[in-house]
DNA sequence: TATGAATAAGCTATATACATCTTCGTGCAG
DNA sequence: CTGCACGAAGATGTATATAGCTTATTCATA
């Protein structure tokens, strides 16, 4: 019987959709505009109009945001809103470093070697950069470069804690970058970002996993430096 | 007006909970539970009990409930309950070795000197960890002795966000090793486990948070693999 | 007797009504 | 004109009613 309905179910092509994925979608979408800066720090969501954008009552989204919440990417007071958070400079450092570490761990914890679908799309992605280099600053094009270079990193680990917190610690700081940009070169930070992806590509080649690893920390090592200059202050 | 109202507030010594303090008393007590065993793999928790039990409607019941699914802890399928998660051979593997690496990390990222209160513990833990050891087993007590020692290791980094997943990991696979308990020699076990408090005890005392680190590290891949010799068919 | 479909019970998922909190504007008193 | 108190508006937090899913039981039928 059961099996029967789930037979219908797979012969319908236009199945409902699961629980899961609904949850998924919306999460998505509101992670992406939140690291994509289109939700800025501050600024305060409203569960009522989200739940009519997407068309669920309050409480899928409220249960999105209360995620989102344990992720530190927003916060929400009773009486005002989900606030999206800013990164204040220790959380930052802090997350950096750490992201540092992970790079590392990420070449040495069970690394697995690269299926052809990523050597594919980190070539893709390599284009992409020498484009975006040549024209003028798109900062949201080069955002979204940078998620899916993420994206194809995670799957080079096959300790899958590992990848949940790499993936948790990235979006946690990325805005902060992105929010930046406009301080640095854009010629020169795309340059600098098109070579990661090359070296990248180079090492993956040649099965070399911590070296993978070791691109990724140097990264962001260069980042967190180029950020820190400003702070210097603080 | 609204300083008013707190400093009445604030005069009134028998104020209501806080949202806040609320789901952390019903996170952590379930939490525990999970890490003492109480509640084991498998078991089925009713979201409309636990609202009963700790005198709230379902809604913030629901919302500790996902946080622990999202920690790994639980898995929530519809029309069925809550269940507590089995932690498979792999996932506690790949997570003993992140734990091992964040070990050292906690020596390296901004450690920092230990608050007296701390080593005080510290001393009573491992006065207890020796009593333990001489009495009859008793798992449930060394379970709470372990959360208790995690939760000093903790204070030794200044880097909250290395806390946050430290502490995540901890409980995600703590009922393990609880769970393994019976198959070792109950004298021996308490024996390693006073001299981790008595060799980080004598770190701290230099200062060497790095030591500290160390000694963690090398508990964890001795407990590793101690349950690993189990497992080798696996 | 064996099978299988219908059904009932119990659970989570969702929607919604209500409670509580915060903010801001309005109006009255000084 | 200023300042304060009050209230309305609108947000999240909570409780609850309803929908939907899963399992087990029961009863009719081959």
């Amino acid at each position: 019987m059961s099996a029967a309905r789930q037979a219908a179910r797979a012969r319908e092509p236009a199945r409902r959709e699961t629980q899961t994925e609904r949850f998924n979608r919306i999460y998505k979408a509101i992670r992406e505009r939140i690291s994509l800066l289109e939700y800025a720090p501050g600024a305060i969501l409203n569960e009522g109009l989200l739940a009519q954008e997407f068309g669920v009552s309050r409480t899928p989204v409220r249960s999105v945001l209360q995620r989102l919440n344990y992720e530190g990417l927003v916060t929400t007071r009773n009486g005002i809103g989900t606030i999206v958070t800013e990164v204040d400079v220790k959380t930052f450092k802090d997350i950096y470093a750490l992201r540092m570490r992970l790079a590392e761990d990420m070449g040495v914890l069970s690394p697995v070697s690269p299926k052809p679908e990523v050597l594919e799309a980190l070539r893709g992605l390599q284009r992409r950069a020498r484009d975006l280099g040549e024209a003028a600053p798109d900062y949201t094009a080069y955002a979204r470069l940078c998620n899916e270079f993420h994206e194809q990193l995670l799957q080079l680990s096959g300790n899958l804690v590992l990848r949940e917190i790499t993936d948790l610690l990235y979006y946690r700081a990325a805005r902060v970058w992105l929010a930046f940009l406009p301080n640095v070169d854009w010629k020169e930070t795309l340059r600098n970002q098109e070579s990661e992806i090359a070296d990248t590509i180079r090492a993956l080649e040649l099965d070399d996993m911590q070296g993978v690893g070791n691109v990724r920390r140097q990264h962001l090592y260069a980042l967190l430096k180029t950020i820190g200059r400003y702070f210097v202050g603080v």
